[in-house]
DNA sequence: GGGAGAAAGAAACAGAAATTTCATCTAGAC
DNA sequence: GTCTAGATGAAATTTCTGTTTCTTTCTCCC
């Protein structure tokens, strides 16, 4: 795929005068990031002045500068790097809903140091009790990563819970417990005390949170930052979901023999139990 | 590694007052396209006067909003964090389970037509009651499901709920209304039955389960077919996560202003109250 | 050499962008 | 209740960007 842009320079390329040349290769090699700068500065780089700018974009067919920048920007926007390396891309707004979310979770797994999920799961595998907490929008993530978990850990603690005030529960959490926690937007502020409550009492923390948390993160033992603005009204979760799966599942396979076995057993209680389905 | 921008952002964010946090977001949002854009644009984008961003770069220890640019241009440039990270497979484990995930991903939505989608989105625009039904593995689907709706539809019900048989609650599934079932592995018989009752009742389904789920899918309005397979021991569920988000955003903008009204109060709620955190 | 015509910079200009100022509003302290 | 401090938007102000105009330079051709 071409930029419109490109193409428009390459057909007049070779008939522009000097300046104006000078001009456009400063442009070709800024490539899509052409948008971030003005033509006072595209002019400077190109040591020539801004009046010889101006005469590229006409002669070039652009009314306008801002016209020539839109267009690049609009360019680089659709065409996201993401979006290039798929093949095909599906039109309408299921595509971009699609593209939105593989993004989400290539540059949010991608940015996770593998170092980091080895201390979680470390620290969720070792664990003689781990609390999992989210409240809000992070409340359904809460209660899928306890389902995972409970099927390799004898004691998994779902917070919170209708009926049951926090205090009542956590008093309970001690040193060597784990708390899986779940931070995403709109955060109610207990969340921070909660943190620094499981700090004092010498319990891990495993926090997935996403980028608009602030120092708070810090008192965490391991903290992940998933990206969670959706690509329309909703937020999305596809990249904590993905990371939860990934870490139960290495959380399985590091308990060994012991956990899998519990899995093998639970899965044949199911059968006994004929409770799946058709 | 992170953007020094985004650091400095996070560093003050929970300290920011509602109208900077709002430009923040869109900074945040907008990522490395930023310097593609004027501060002006930023304003109107998030909803606040160009004072308000003008504060907000000066509180965030940039002299300018000159300066701020600089800086976001200068860490998307050569060499850049992200653009590494879009080029580089991660090896290892967790590369291969972001492998998996984004193919679920990709292929479910792309083998989504985009008809099949219209038409839940339809069904679930129009009922005057949902419900979503999700057991077990479905069940966090189910209220995260839920969660979505209930902010753009006025009676939304989940099922299961604890105490309570399902006989019951079902009793008052009438026609027009929508059912929004979650069916993925591991169902419970009790869902074919469910199915029948709604069929009976006069209701629409849309249905979302997985590939290996029979014939029984044919009695649902739409049925959508989710890859859920996870590249390790536990299932993915990122495919219809993504798909239920996409849902619930068109049937919000489907509903238009109705609905998009009672989101803004709810969020205006959320302020109010105070209780979003830190 | 002189003139036509393109090219390019300098400066003037117009318009937009960013900052500052100022008045209003709100929440909390007392 | 009053008062203060902070947050905010509207408008004034300043700074800067992009375009236009005007002049100079250069080249090609007679």
């Amino acid at each position: 795929m071409v930029l419109p842009l490109e193409q428009a320079i390459r057909a007049h390329y070779e008939r522009l005068p000097a300046g104006e040349r000078k001009i456009a290769d400063v442009l070709l090699d800024l490539g899509d990031e052409l948008p971030a700068y003005s033509a006072t500065e595209l002019a400077e780089r190109a040591g020539v002045s801004k009046a010889t700018a101006t005469r590229l974009v006409r002669r070039l067919g652009y009314s306008d500068y801002q016209e020539l920048r839109q267009q690049a920007r609009a360019g680089t926007a659709a065409g996201s790097p993401l979006a290039e390396l798929r093949e095909t891309a599906v039109p309408g707004t299921l595509g971009r809903h699609l593209d939105h979310d593989v993004s989400c979770l290539t540059l949010t797994l991608k940015g996770t140091p593998p170092e980091d999920a080895a201390r979680a799961v470390a620290v969720l595998a070792r664990a003689p009790r781990i609390w999992v907490i989210g409240f809000r929008n992070s409340h359904a993530l809460a209660l899928y990563a306890r389902e995972l978990l409970v099927q390799v850990k004898p004691d998994v603690r779902l917070l919170p819970l209708p009926g049951q005030t926090l205090a009542e529960d956590l008093s309970a959490l001690g040193a060597g417990d784990t708390v899986l926690m779940l931070g995403f937007r709109r955060r109610p502020p207990v969340l921070a005390k909660i943190l620094r409550v499981a700090r004092t009492a010498g319990a891990d923390v495993v926090l997935l949170t996403d980028p608009s948390l602030g120092d708070v993160a810090d008192e965490a033992t391991v903290t992940f930052r998933c990206l969670s603005r959706g690509a329309s009204l909703f937020d999305s979760y596809v990249a904590p979901l993905s990371l939860l799966n990934y870490l139960c599942a290495e959380v399985a396979l590091a308990l060994g023999e012991t956990a899998q076995a519990k899995l093998r057993r639970s899965e044949q209680l199911h059968d006994v139990f004929g409770d799946f389905g058709f």
